[in-house]
DNA sequence: TGCGAAGAGGTTTTT
DNA sequence: CCTCTTCGCA
């Protein structure tokens, strides 16, 4: 079995597979078989009793990955790997968390809050606060709230420096952070931070962990943020064995905390000559892969590799040059239906696009023609409102302090409380420090109220009261069974005259069927329903491609990670779209667009088109966008124009100015053109508002940076 | 409480 | 231009 597991692998994947070292970095490039190599990492400690799966802890972010990769090892090892920990940072976490509850200082019970309960809390605090949500944006707030815990900061570390600004924003920071103390509720970020102060305070906590997990393997390790990188280090310490995969060019997610220069540092921390290229491609022709790499050579901030294939050359990449959006989505429609009728495979052809709005027009086009696909990217089942409502009375049931959840659901379906007696009822739990549920409980029993609320708010927790009483000892899918009789839920959306209705009350006999036979596979470590509700929270269903459906896929270019396709269209492959225009106005945010654009070159095995329109309708106007950088980055012998037989189109390039030709401009500038200024000295033109010397012209200057200047004054000099 | 008008905002997404 | 949210009114 040993000389199986290793042949199967070429010498650089077989290196890392049996590498000796306690840190290895697997630099593998897209379709360089890097499951297989964690895969097979595992197969080869087992096998060769290195390690039991008892010692082995795998993370990786999305839950499809982690099921798929313990399926593939449990295939590879042909036994069940049960007491091997495989899992995502959150679900880990979670799992720790919820074993070591008592060292932290959290209820028994506690809930997790996904982004939209977290958001909404922060709302409510706004409010509280009396804060103008449109001086304080509760995104912002969210954003700095999960940014301070990536860095691992509480509420009370972060210093004011005399900023009213921050000062501000930590005192919202810490209302937040009372707020989820009292509420027994986690945040994503905080599940994360919770663990790590775990790691870092109960030592003998670590080091049985550390003893128990010798290898500890993360995949896709150009994602983790620093809390991840921080947590990973911490519970390898110095004797357990750390084998990170990742590959620092598809880094596409920086704006959400992931730091591409955790692969760096790994490296300088000591990891030299145990870093590993996997370079050999497995999956596109060789035209698609130089084209991928003459792309991402324009980036500087990379280890650098260079896939090749031992497969054919291939087509060439077709460009396609459209009058405007309309004409880009009838082509790209056109070369689907030509693929469909051929008898290929519809599920092989992916429309990819930097934005889902640009998913419209063609699904627009789809329709009109009759042709079936399948759009990624929308709410997910765990997410849906009504889904949400249903898992409030839960959340209230495992937890009666859970405000966020008593909050959703009080009058939902309406029952008469309305926002002047939350209010009191609001007043009256600060002033107490206690939970809405507990002062509702209070306030019943007193004066403080109108006759008519009191009544509204007595039936609501009488229903919460025999909710609990009668799902005592009941399956979870009888207990969900009660939660919908008892609300009215589905009542209430099947009273609902919008087209909507019928598929809420679909997907709440959904959540019946989801949770049925659940109390019997679920561990007997925690209840069953705390594990359904965590569950929901952390896994929230489907939203990546999957196979089996055979339609044309449509999705964006990010959640087309780690998919390939034999067809691939990437369109609005244009400046400002792609690169995006809030990408081209902050420094350094270049570089990830364009390792956007290798994700998307290299999904495709055999055809690549690339599409940009010479005009655009956007926000109701229009533009006429320049094709994007990324284009010209790739070299011309690995693409052909297409031209459409009988119409006359001017050519693309005429040799050396390649995009001159028949592209409407300005004026005399164009975006992303480099230019010199008297006083202010190079830049790049990052927007033009207007023509002619009335022109606005919006510059990022090396050195000053961003400038607006009016075209007549401003006397700007092409520069090289 | 529910509806329609008016307004804001419009990159990417997992946990 | 289109979609989602909020606000004011009946």
């Amino acid at each position: 079995m040993t000389i199986e597991l290793l042949a199967t692998l070429n010498p650089e994947q077989r290196q890392a597979v049996t590498s000796e070292a306690t840190r290895v970095l697997v630099l593998a490039g897209a379709g360089s078989g890097k499951t297989r190599v964690l895969v097979h990492r595992v197969g080869w400690l087992v096998e060769q009793h290195l390690a039991t799966p008892y010692n082995i802890l795998a993370v990786t972010f999305t839950n499809k990955a982690a099921g798929e990769m313990r399926g593939r090892i449990e295939e590879l090892l042909q036994q069940p790997t049960r007491q091997m920990w495989v899992g995502t940072f959150h679900g880990l976490a979670h799992r720790l968390r919820r074993a070591h509850w008592q060292d932290a200082n959290l209820p028994e019970h506690f809930q997790i809050l996904d982004s939209e309960d977290q958001l909404r809390a922060i709302k409510r605090i706004l409010k509280n606060m009396q804060l103008d949500d449109a001086r304080w944006p509760p995104k912002s707030v969210r954003n700095f709230i999960n940014s301070r815990k990536e860095a691992g900061h509480r509420a009370r570390h972060v210093d004011p420096q005399n900023d009213p600004f921050l000062a501000k924003m930590a005192a919202i920071y810490l209302e937040y952070e009372q707020y989820c103390q009292r509420s027994g509720l986690v945040d994503f970020a905080e599940l994360l931070l919770r663990s790590l102060e775990l790691w870092r305070d109960k030592p003998e906590v670590t080091a049985h962990y550390r003893q128990r997990f010798k290898h500890i393997l993360a995949d896709e390790f150009q994602d983790t943020n620093a809390l991840q990188y921080a947590w990973l280090q911490l519970l390898a310490g110095d004797s357990s064995h750390l084998f990170i995969v990742g590959d620092d060019d598809q880094s596409i997610y920086g704006w959400r905390g992931a730091r591409i220069e955790n692969m760096q540092e790994f490296v300088d921390a000591g990891t030299e000559g145990k870093l590993v290229r996997l370079e050999q491609n497995y999956r596109s022709t060789n035209t698609i892969l130089g084209a991928a790499n003459a792309l991402i050579e324009h980036n500087q901030e990379r280890l650098g590799k260079n896939l090749w294939s031992a497969g054919e050359r291939g087509d060439p990449i077709q460009l396609y040059r459209a009058f405007n959006e309309i004409d880009e989505a009838r082509y790209v429609i056109d070369q689907a239906q030509a693929w469909i009728d051929k008898g290929r495979p519809p599920g092989e052809l992916a429309i990819l696009y930097r934005s889902n709005a640009q998913s419209r027009l063609f699904e627009e086009t789809l329709v009109a023609r009759g042709i079936p696909y399948r759009v990624y990217g929308g709410q997910r089942f765990f997410e849906r409102a009504e889904i949400k409502d249903a898992l409030g009375y839960l959340r209230l049931l495992a937890n009666p302090a859970d405000d966020s959840a008593f909050e959703r659901v009080v009058n939902h379906p309406p029952r008469g409380i309305g926002s002047r007696t939350l209010e009191i009822l609001r007043d009256a739990a600060r002033h107490r420090d206690l939970s809405l549920h507990d002062t509702a409980l209070a306030l019943t029993a007193t004066a403080d109220l109108s006759g008519r609320a009191r009544n509204a708010l007595t039936t609501f927790l009488t229903l919460l009261e025999e909710l609990k009483e009668r799902s005592a000892g009941a399956t979870l899918e009888e207990k969900i069974e009660q939660v919908l009789r008892a609300s009215r839920l589905i009542e209430h959306f099947a009273a609902e005259r919008s087209d909507k209705a019928e598929a809420r009350v679909e997907n709440l006999q959904e959540l019946v069927s989801a949770a049925r036979g659940f109390d019997e596979q679920a561990d007997d470590e925690f209840d069953p329903l705390s594990q359904f509700l965590a569950n929901a929270a952390l896994e929230a269903g489907d939203n990546q491609a999957e196979a089996g459906e055979d339609c044309l896929q449509m999705m964006t270019l990010h959640s087309a990670k780690g998919l390939e396709f034999d067809q691939v269209f990437m369109v609005g492959v244009e400046e400002g779209l792609f690169p995006h225009q809030r990408s081209l106005e902050e420094q350094g945010r270049l570089e990830e667009e364009r390792r956007l654009c290798y994700v998307g070159i290299t999904r495709a095995r055999k055809h690549l088109n690339i599409c940009h329109a010479e005009s655009r309708r956007l926000y109701g106007e229009t533009f006429f966008p320049q094709p994007s950088r990324f284009i010209s980055e790739i070299p011309e012998n690995y693409i052909e124009e297409v031209r459409l037989g009988g119409q006359d189109q001017q050519p693309l390039f005429a040799p050396k100015t390649r995009f001159a030709a028949g592209i409407p401009q300005r004026g005399r500038y164009r975006n992303g053109q480099s230019i010199r200024h008297k006083k202010f000295g190079e830049g790049t033109i990052l927007a033009i508002e207007g023509e002619g010397d009335k022109a606005r012209i919006q510059v990022n200057f090396k050195n000053v940076g961003k400038k607006w200047l009016i075209a007549g004054f401003a006397n700007l000099e092409p520069s090289a």
